[in-house]
DNA sequence: CATGAATGAGTGTTCATTCAT
DNA sequence: GATGAATGAACACTCATTCAT
């Protein structure tokens, strides 16, 4: 009866087991084909201990997107803020970006197809630290456009949406299995932004 | 009775009617967090006409998927068919395929965020269709690596999802309210793939 | 588009097409499983017209059953009405009922399965028929256990509900395909019943 | 809010209330012209609660079979397994078919009525336990056959369908405030199977 | 005579959530 | 802490029937 039947050990605590099981379900399927039913099915436990631990379903989503927004809020700041010259800031932080959505491509892909399901203020307050961390890269474009470095014939913030699009868009093709390692992904896409921000 | 005391104009064929109901209430909250009975009620009939004129729910939202892909296929083989340089004629379509997904920001926002909701055959025959414009447009990269007028450096269908991420984006953030006109942000995007694209 | 291209041909008349097409489908699977589209596709007409010839769709069923309760009834009457002795004329009756409900089993099959389908005062009507039907029958056992050639040990109603229970239960086994012939089949169930009425 | 308001006393546990329910309605106007809807306010409970307990209307279907299949198994089992002569054990278990039928005639007229009802692989169980019936039913007269107590005019399986035929048709017919006890038809019908076999 | 678009009440089923234990 | 029976509102979809043409 007890042991290691089901995907989720029961030596992790009961929270993370039930976020883990979601995220994989969530990605798999989509937000709305999950029944809560099937997540604490796959988590090896009850329907009660997940309304103990989570207030109700979309605090699971909300959870997954605190999780990845956290993560791409720190490593940016870690690379925007080093002493480097702003080009190698900028290609870092953006080749890190596609390695780390990568690397969470369940997380990501439910991020940018679910977000639509949160309640209100859940969603406004996902919505401002979105915006947060799309500020903190912008900041870096315009200050190497300020310097020269980078063409200003683009709006930044245009720049910024067209970097960004393209890493949203991972999920719809990057295969961990294909040619291309994340590594290599995120520096074609990198080169791709810094030539086409060369004056 | 009469009047135009709902959105859909009774002038309409009922078909078109359902149709642009759909799409409307589809791209504002969601293919499943929308009722049959919203869809009905938004163009003024009952679900029996709707079930008269379309098989599913989803084929609804296969109908949409048709006329993007119509339009956008049948856009993007003028631009690609002409006789001017290869520079020009990426550019072109890289400025139009932006200015028509702006223009038909409902349809292409559903394309992108709903796919998955289709069954497996419509799916198929959408991801077949989708294949083929994706390949027409990685064809006229590929011939200005060629000829060299495009760097080789980045695989070219990396270049294509780089800039078709910025497109699928743009429901995202464009608002018609807002500060550029469609033909600007294409005018912007285009120019960051052609600099981008430089050898 | 004429021609020979659906099961019902176009050469006989509608009404009796429809028909033939209605008792198809609720032999094959029930009548309630059966819609009114599917039957009208199977005739090759239009709902419209089978609302012109038909007030409804148990109106269909109804003619069902004066179809079969009409020959069965003319059947007995020719067999009962003869002048042979008595235990000629049961034994015919007995095997001929068996014969015609072989010969027609989609017919009987829906009426032994579908009669609760009917609206009250069409099944009265139904009932009645059945009833006399019925009852002529059992006229013919009375009229042997009278003259002695019949044991009186079983009352007559019982004797007619056993061999006519056989009969409708003739359905869930016959197959025309199978070992015994319709006319092989009510000899032995002809000698049942006569072996159990002899004295 | 309490008391004996409804059909199905409170007191009882709540799959078992709908089952009494199903069972009830199925009888009465059949698996088609009930809906679930129906059963729950019979049993005073909501379609939640049946589908906490029954994964479709069919299952309820098939636990009514499961009783009723399970109940004449054992009790054939147990005349057929007894050491008295083999015409005493036919007409026993002949007589107990039909006393057990009409004491549970509202499972016995759902099942002969609403088989078809069934999806295909429980349609296929329940026909599989339904033949092993009739095989060991068909059994014991074929040993009165070889031992010379029973004619072998007719052959075994059709006695068997001959004597179902009757037993399945009861529903059609026996009422329970009627003029005979279920021990007088039993008896009776026993009697005219005894007779037909009489060599 | 016949059409087929349109109706509207109805179907079985799902599911996030609650709460007595 | 944790259970799981029970809720109740919502869901997509069906279909016999009507009626303007």
């Amino acid at each position: 009866m007890s042991g290691a039947r089901c995907a989720a050990p029961e030596g992790e605590p009961v929270p993370q087991r039930l976020l883990a099981a979601a995220t994989r379900l969530f990605a798999e399927r989509g937000y709305d084909r999950t029944s809560v039913q099937e997540i604490v099915e796959a988590a090896g436990v009850t329907k009660g201990a997940l309304y103990h631990y989570f207030g109700s379903k979309d605090d699971l989503l909300h959870e997954v997107y605190g999780r990845v927004l956290r993560l791409q809020q720190e490593r940016l700041d870690a690379f925007a803020g080093s002493r480097a010259p702003v080009e190698t800031r900028l290609r870092e932080a953006a080749a890190d970006v596609v390695v780390t959505t990568i690397e969470n491509l369940d997380d990501t892909t439910i991020f940018f197809r679910s977000m639509h399901h949160l309640g209100p203020e859940k969603l406004a307050q996902v919505r401002a630290e979105r915006r947060r961390y799309h500020e903190r890269f912008r900041a870096l474009v315009e200050e190497g456009q300020r310097s020269g470095v980078f063409t200003a014939a683009t709006p930044a913030d245009l720049v910024v949406d067209y970097h960004f699009g393209s890493v949203h868009h991972l999920g719809a093709w990057y295969r961990a299995e294909g040619r291309l390692s994340a590594q290599q992904v995120a520096g074609h896409l990198a080169d791709l932004l810094m030539r086409a921000l060369r004056p």
